[in-house]
RNA sequence: GGGCUAAUAGCUCAGCUGGUAGAGCAACGCCCUUUUAAGGCGUGGGUCGAAGGUUCGAAUCCUUCUUAGCUCACCA
């Protein structure tokens, strides 16, 4: 071990004395018979049968008096106490005395109230499940009368919690159960749209070309194949070739990664979620959004309302839809249409907003939007018809010139996914993606490289089609209410110590 | 990338304007058969994030670096 301190070495003492015993303390099984809720459930039964038991987790609290002792073991439905004492136990109360603070044990026996009232596991036998040989550092909690716990010496070291999680977990009850909750969301997403038909694929992770978002991607380098390959920072484009050979409705649940900053809402590797379904268009697809995003409300707090740092959020759908015209008008009394460019740019500029390359109507209009409605748009609200330069992947509007049918959808002032009535003309699109790599010429920052393998599959036929991708980090957190998107991936990117 | 803040025992923290490091929990030894942050008596444990500098003397002051947090910028 590289660092050995006191308590290491009184645990390696400990280990060895197993050993001696001839007692394996790192056994290949234990067969439970209860977790620690089953056992709460069904309390009064087996107080009175007193049928044998057998329960196990990790000792999370360890008081020893004389020839007696009681500690908790939490398993992941929660801690019960369990009782020792010498004259009960079969023959092994020497392993009591070699137990400490998170190791792993099972114990078997039969339920018990102490004269205090707790309802306990009385043990006969006590079995040495793993030796932990690092000390656990087991904060001490108290439960009073209204149920509020308090914890004394909570381990709460941001950089130590998030480069130990397995301790973090293990101690911080709250951490662990953001991560239930992800599980659950996650099933509850799956379980939707299974329901409606679609297929679940996995597209590739390494691509020759990366493309489907505005990111700077994470370049790798084959050896067999001597070739570049960027990490995806966006399935997009793989998903509608699937839906070009037919599928109609596919999702996937996709790893993607941008070589970007990190802070509180961004990660270079987070989880998106996309899917596309045949013969739908943007309308189609809002109504998919609110209802997974209502779902997995209830599937993770049970209501469709949820706290997030102290604002009420209800996801309930239907959500209110403004045109991205409409919600600038509402927020910042700016009438788009009455606008000259000239007023445009004052606008913009007052607001200390520059924008660099060409000038262009509609980017100046987005920009106005970030900077004057995304922080008002705290209840759940989809925002539509955006400027045709927002994307080139995205169909022209059916009625209102120099908009696409795309939306997004806001709440808590984030945005929360992007969608659309997918671009499906073959030429049109070949057009938008060539103006963009001239423009990433041009100097604009992010653009994507030509595809014309998915160019290809667009001219061999792409039925009218609607897409959805959404950001899935990022609704663990508003329904979990998270304040980092670290706190909701279990395992965030650190630099080494 | 910029600004601000932090890093001291396994954990949580004190340590003021410089004088060779301290508490609680945890650990170790002894006592204790109904504890609830159990208790009593005793013991050990530290390259004070790293490297330089100032000084007779640095955890403390200065510089640089590392890591993290907050924040701004960038970024869906």
């Amino acid at each position: 071990m590289l660092d050995k301190n006191d308590q290491v070495v009184a645990r390696l003492t400990k280990l060895d004395k197993f050993h001696e015993m001839g007692i394996e303390p790192y056994p290949h099984h234990f067969k439970r018979t209860h977790h620690s809720d089953s056992l709460k459930e069904n309390k009064e039964a087996l107080l009175k049968s007193e049928e044998k038991v057998t329960f196990a987790g990790r000792v999370v609290r360890f008081n020893r008096k004389g020839k007696m002792c009681f500690m908790h073991l939490k398993d992941r439905f929660g801690r019960l106490q369990v009782v020792c004492a010498a004259n009960l136990l079969e023959d092994n109360y020497e392993v009591v005395k070699l137990i400490d603070l998170g190791d792993f044990i099972g114990v078997e026996g039969t339920m018990m109230e102490t004269q205090s009232g707790e309802y306990s596991v009385k043990a006969a036998h006590v079995t040495m499940l793993s030796k932990a040989v690092r000390p656990l550092p087991v904060p001490k909690e108290v439960i009073d009368e209204n149920g509020n716990k308090t914890v004394f010496h909570e381990f709460k070291d941001v950089d130590t919690r998030y480069r130990q999680r397995y301790t973090d977990m293990a101690l911080n009850d709250d951490v662990r159960d953001v991560f239930i909750k992800r599980s659950k969301i996650m099933q509850s997403i799956r379980e939707y749209l299974i329901e409606k038909g679609f297929i679940e694929v996995e597209t590739p992770t390494l691509q020759p070309i990366y493309g489907g978002a505005n990111a700077r991607p994470f370049t790798t380098h084959h050896n067999a194949a001597d070739m570049t390959l960027y990490l995806r920072v966006a399935p997009e484009l793989y998903l509608k070739r699937c839906i070009v050979g037919g599928m109609e409705k596919v999702f996937e649940f996709s790893k993607n990664f941008r070589n970007e900053g990190m802070d509180r809402t961004h990660s270079p590797e987070f989880t998106g979620l996309e899917f596309y379904e045949a013969y739908a268009d943007y309308n189609d697809m809002m109504v998919h959004f609110e209802n997974i995003y209502e779902r997995a409300c209830i599937a993770a707090n049970g209501t469709t309302k949820v706290e997030y740092q102290g604002k009420e959020i209800d996801f309930k759908a239907p959500w209110p839809r403004l045109t991205m015209a409409e919600a600038i008008e509402k927020y910042s009394g700016l009438k788009i249409a009455s606008l000259s460019d000239d007023d445009m740019k004052n606008e913009l500029s007052k607001r200390g907003v520059k924008l660099d390359g060409i000038w262009s109507r509609g980017r100046a209009i987005l920009e106005l939007f970030e900077c004057t409605v995304e922080e008002h748009l705290i209840q759940p609200t989809i925002i539509k018809d955006m400027p045709k330069e927002s994307t080139p992947l995205c169909k022209t509007h059916r009625s209102e010139a120099g908009l696409i049918e795309q939306f997004e959808p806001y709440a808590n002032g984030w945005e929360l996914g992007n969608a659309y009535t997918e671009l499906n003309d073959p030429l049109r699109q070949r057009e938008l993606l060539e103006e963009q790599v001239a423009r990433g010429r041009g100097g604009e920052d992010e653009t994507h490289p030509m595809d014309e393998n998915f160019l290809h599959a667009i001219e061999s036929g792409l039925p009218p089609t609607g897409g959805v991708g959404f950001g899935i980090d990022r609704m663990i957190m508003l329904l979990t209410n998270q304040q980092t998107i670290r706190d909701v991936q279990l395992f965030p990117l650190m630099k080494p110590e």
